[in-house]
DNA sequence: ACATTGGGCGTACATTTGTAAGCTGAAAAT
DNA sequence: ATTTTCAGCTTACAAATGTACGCCCAATGT
């Protein structure tokens, strides 16, 4: 194996160690370079390798998120085509895919308004990029403005972003009725600009 | 003074204390036993004469912040009666008041998605509270069903909180704009169950 | 063929943490 | 007046953490 290619392997296993000790009982900030290290199988000095300190690390894990963010983006759109409500079906393709990436989601989740600020403005420029995207389906779909549009989005991500963070640890049935919640809410929302078709 | 009065002093200086170290760049959990301690000015070990350890404290403050939030509450209420729009009314006070409590606002922020389960029903019990009187006005207002109500109200509070932790590092004039834009919000949702009065 | 590079390791150290054990002195109870 | 209680203190210790330093050796460069 090619010095670069086991390189990238250790660094992709610190990652990943770090994605797997993510948990409903352990934040970002209460992880410990040891910890990572010892689950990522190399001695704690060799962290440095590949990362300055934890701080570079997280932000490597928030970019990782931020592409999730953007795959989940285009996985609802694809859906939407063929299928009855958009809001529905979006919020379903949400909720499925924050189950099966529980962990980048509590991350985003957590760092949003957790205690650093790099960290902060990385998760708000990712989030950002969400709203301006779902924000330009909205005034293409409406003919609203683009400030109204933006508004509106920024309201129906942070209601589903919260709806996602309550059904993470809830029963199947509590999420289906946070879905049905969840669904609702939009549809306000989505009426306020535009006479609704419910 | 009497025994009973210092030990209550005391146990003050310990919430005071910790109250005061919670700031944008530290949560509760980065807080430790002994930095609350020397900011409360006793001794590391007296700390387990008031609380048997962090968690209790944790939940102590929780239940301030609840109390704070049943005083934000009522004076939103006082100070809709003689003015103009109530959505506008109750966001222009609870910015003030979270400007006034930052620290205890940041620490419901934080708890609400934060590492301990304990903590995270604490704080899902304040907000539900808060919520369940807003949603007992809303059912009288516009007479909708209760469940309706409450939902609207849920999403209501969310995207409050959500504006407040904006607001809460944001100069004089981006507050002023976040302000107006979570009015905007709010005007969408309550408009879903009742034409609007802009 | 030889020299350089760099990922990984072991050792080591200073800090910080939670908390156990036991003492002290003043308030409260007798 | 004597005893009991108990908030607060000092001392002590084990555990965990971040990270500096230097060695090793296989992949790479010459």
């Amino acid at each position: 194996m090619s010095r670069a290619e086991q390189k990238e392997k250790t660094r992709r296993a610190i990652i990943n160690a770090a994605f797997q000790q993510l948990s409903a009982d352990k934040s970002f900030a209460s992880l410990s370079l040891r910890e990572v290290a010892r689950e990522a199988g190399i001695a704690p000095t060799s962290f440095y390798r590949h990362f300055s300190d934890m701080d570079e690390l997280g932000l490597t894990l928030v970019d990782e998120a931020g592409l999730m963010l953007r795959q989940l983006m285009r996985q609802a759109r694809q859906r939407i085509v063929h299928n009855r409500s958009v809001i529905q079906t979006s919020v379903e393709t949400f909720m499925e895919f924050i189950m099966q990436h529980s962990n980048v989601f509590r991350l985003l989740l957590r760092e949003r308004s957790g205690t650093s600020a790099a960290f902060r403005s990385a998760v708000a420029r990712e989030i950002q990029h969400f709203c301006a995207e779902l924000a330009d389906y909205l005034r293409k779909e409406n003919k609203s403005t683009a400030e109204m549009a933006l508004i509106q989005a920024e309201a129906m991500v942070i209601l589903v972003f919260h709806a996602g963070a309550d059904a993470l640890d809830a029963s199947d049935e509590v999420r289906q009725r946070i879905t049905t919640k969840t669904i609702q809410q939009l549809r306000w929302l989505a009426g306020g600009s535009k006479p609704p078709a419910v």
